[in-house]
DNA sequence: AATGTCATCAACCGCCAGATG
DNA sequence: CCATCTGGCGGTTGATGACAT
């Protein structure tokens, strides 16, 4: 298709970013805030391609970054999340407020991998991840289930049998499930795309229109979405399997509304579930 | 002290998907 | 519907510092 470069690279600076350039970005954005990246370094006056403008700004010099100093419940929810995501760094990043996901995934490559393939000792609990259900492997990977309604399911597999009500819209991907309880403070106010945490949590969305999980055996004409009311989807068996296959058709929405076994009506994020699963 | 090796992480690269005209 | 643009993502590289010999 001959696309063409993101930028020109003639006269470009490359290489480790000089306190100047960081001001000059920082006070850029402050002033114009985030987006538009390709014009940005025309504007402020960068000698930088705009997708190393973004890079720089997005892990490294955001204020609410959190740097070094992985506390070690973190890294057990890197390794909990990444069992169940795979190297789908943004997402995990989007659980640990502060955390940027180059962060996340040099510290898994460099830490985390190291530690986790070597012989496990009986004292340590971690499990190797799962192959990574990266983008490269996706393109491999045979295709994500069709529209189909009954090719999404996959033979009943379950752990434990969970009552999907629906799956939660990408606004709600927003909230967090364990960070910052009693904060509703908003991290940054441009952070409308990495999953960042923007937001309070919303209130369960039994009226909203979100769009729903598909159900084994319904017939593509009836419409769960009907009317915006989220009607039962009943009993599915649900395991981890299935569940990154709902992440894969439904990327970006990682929280579910859910009725637990128990009758516990909730909302809960991948992270939760993956809790749940283990349990 | 000099050299080699390893570990870390910022930055780059190429691909992809959604938006737009 | 198609071509192109744009931003985002994950994989990889390379510079740098720490540590070992």
């Amino acid at each position: 298709m001959g696309r063409s470069p993101c930028c020109a690279k003639e006269g470009l600076n490359r290489g480790a970013w000089t306190a100047i350039e960081d001001n000059i970005l920082i006070s850029y954005i402050s002033t114009h805030g985030e987006g538009k990246w390709r014009d940005l370094p025309k504007h402020a006056g960068l000698k930088r391609c705009g997708k190393s403008c973004r890079l720089r700004w997005l892990n490294y010099l955001r204020p609410d970054i959190k740097r070094g100093n992985i506390s070690p419940d973190e890294e057990e929810l890197i390794v909990r999340l990444h069992t169940l995501l795979g190297n789908r760094w943004s997402l995990i990043a989007g659980r640990l407020p502060g955390r940027t996901d180059n962060e996340i995934k040099n510290y898994w490559n460099t830490t985390l991998v190291k530690r986790l393939t070597k012989p496990t000792s009986p004292s340590q609990s971690s499990r190797p991840p799962p192959p990574p259900p990266s983008r490269a492997k996706r393109k491999t990977v045979p295709p994500p289930p069709s529209n189909n309604r009954s090719s999404r399911c996959p033979p009943p597999t379950a752990t434990r049998p969970i009552v999907l009500r629906a799956k939660l819209n990408k606004s709600l991907r927003t909230f967090p499930s364990q960070f910052s309880p009693g904060s509703s403070q908003p991290i940054t106010p441009n952070d409308n795309d990495r999953g960042q945490f923007l937001a309070p949590p919303p209130p369960i969305p039994q009226t909203e229109g979100a769009p729903l999980l598909p159900t084994c055996g319904d017939s593509p004409s009836e419409d769960n979405t009907r009317d915006g009311q989220l009607g039962d989807l009943g009993f599915l068996d649900f395991d981890e399997r299935m569940l990154e296959d709902w992440v894969t058709m439904y990327d970006g929405a990682d929280t579910v509304a859910a009725n637990t076994e128990e009758g516990k009506d909730s909302v809960l994020d991948l992270e939760s579930l993956a809790f749940f699963l283990e349990e």
